[in-house]
RNA sequence: GCCCCGGUGGUGUAGCCCGGUCCAACACGCCGGCCUGUGGAGCCGGAGAACCCGGGUUCAAAUCCCGGCCGGGGCCCCA
């Protein structure tokens, strides 16, 4: 074999192509429904952005590459950033802004289960909405999109990042510290009490108080956390996670799906205060099928108006193998269409006739192009999976009445076109 | 970048541990014949792999050893 696709890419054959398509078309309906305009950016943009807000590591992950004038260029690996670079160019777009996207990234990394180098987000960006009925609004809209596309079994795991810090900070992590002990915290689900407990020594936690902070992040009572003494930063991300509950429930009603979890954290750094990501039991091996928050500073960090911005971004081939996983995709759906198949060579151009017609009246049909003998065309027509075969020949012509043979039924009636065409509309 | 596992026709596998009987087998798929206007079948036939590449051991390697490449999974990070 010649030629193979690149590490981390994947091909779609029709068949998954229309599996996609139909989770693609939810999503895209649930965001229109709520008033969301499509935005589309170019697959690359000047690196210098891109690293903008993430920091050189992240450069790592980033395919760029010099143009023939030497700029350097990148492609992006996430919609958040072009799409405040959108903004940040445009001031005078009327507030609050609603954008969605539904667009391919690319991210340099080892692939592995859930994870590609090439793969799709789609996602929602409210821009202009400060308070925290912004953020309801972008969580419920994900919660409903989800639904919408026949999840189940899932939760948005919500946080605050200045009550994460705040804890830390009480916990007698020192400020050089907390980035690491994030990432630390991060890992609670995945590599378990001890592990943190451990990391969070290392970098400085005082012990009498591990202990307590551990009972408290695996916890996650805001309740609790309202009565320590934590700083005022954190009192108001308590605050707003409060809030967003409150909101969430009272206008929304999707409590259910909501859950406060003081361990997640998230990688990019340019979130400022809630945090989330999607979890769904059964597919914990897969990664977040989704994630958002708050990010109050990007837009002026990119040249932009200081506007405060709420996100979310769904990794749609996760979302797939998840809902794959949940048996909850609709593949195959069943027989479609027409095959018309000339009883010999000679018939051919009848039979071409025939097809176009068919087109015109709005059934999909297709010819029988490869002069096989007709119970061979028949049988592979079965496996093709077509409902209708339509025959062609020396009979049909003069009659005028088409020979049709379900494949389903694996009956056959003399009909005329009209109603081929009425019966295979259905 | 690191760690683990793997690499046999288009696909999925058998064979590898216990080298020769393998010019590599089976299933599915593909093409055709039986069948010149109709057998969702069956039977028959055909195309398609020098067993990832290179080196080594050996009289002999798909099978053992080393290196490389590629793929998958994990770490990290995230969607």
């Amino acid at each position: 074999m010649a030629y193979r696709r690149p590490r981390g890419t994947r091909d779609y054959l029709p068949e998954e192509c229309e599996e996609r398509r139909a989770v693609l078309e939810g999503l895209r309906e649930v965001f229109e429904l709520y008033g969301y305009g499509e935005v589309v950016t170019p697959a690359f943009e000047h690196l210098e952005l891109l690293v903008a807000k993430a920091g050189e590591e992240v450069k790592e992950q980033i395919y760029w590459f010099e143009d023939k004038a030497g700029r350097k260029l990148g492609l992006r690996f996430e919609l958040t950033t072009p799409i405040a670079r959108i903004v940040a160019e445009r001031p005078t777009l009327p507030k609050p802004i609603r954008f969605y996207y539904i667009q391919p990234v690319w991210r340099y990394e080892e692939p592995q289960r859930g994870r590609l180098r090439e793969f799709w987000q789609a996602g929602v960006e409210l821009i202009g909405v400060k308070e925290v009925w912004g953020d309801a609004e972008v969580v419920a809209l994900l919660v409903n999109a989800l639904r919408r596309v026949g999840l189940s079994s899932f939760k948005v795991h919500v946080n605050d990042r200045r009550v994460a810090e705040g804890l830390l900070s009480w916990a007698g992590i020192p400020r050089h510290a907390l980035g690491d002990a994030l990432r630390a915290v991060d890992k609670l689900e995945r590599r378990g009490a001890e592990y943190v407990r451990e990391r969070l020594r290392e970098l400085g936690a005082e012990p009498g108080k591990i202990e307590q902070l551990m009972d408290i992040l695996t916890r996650s009572e805001l309740a609790e956390l309202a009565e320590m003494d934590l700083g005022s930063e954190a009192r108001e991300g308590v605050k707003s996670l409060e809030q967003l509950m409150e909101e969430l429930e009272e206008g929304y009603g999707l409590a259910d799906y909501i859950k406060v979890d003081l361990s997640v954290v998230r990688g990019l750094d340019y979130y400022t205060s809630l945090v989330y990501e999607v979890k769904v039991s059964g597919a914990e091996g897969l990664g977040s099928v989704a994630g958002g928050g708050r990010y109050d500073d990007l837009i002026e960090l990119v040249g932009g108006p200081p506007l405060p911005a709420t996100g979310m971004a769904i990794g749609v081939e996760r979302l797939v193998e998840a809902l794959r996983a949940q048996g909850a995709l609709s593949r195959g759906r069943g027989r479609r269409g027409v095959i018309v198949i000339p009883v010999n060579a000679q018939y051919r151009r009848d039979a071409i006739r025939v097809a176009e017609e068919l087109r015109r009246r709005g059934v999909s049909a297709v010819v029988e192009l490869t002069g096989r003998r007709l119970s061979t065309a028949l049988e592979a027509a079965d496996k093709r999976g077509f409902r209708y075969a339509v025959i062609v020949g020396g009979r049909e012509v003069e009659s005028g009445l088409l020979t049709v043979r379900d494949l389903e039924k694996w009956k056959e009636e003399r009909a005329p076109l009209s109603s081929v065409a009425s019966m295979a509309a259905q």
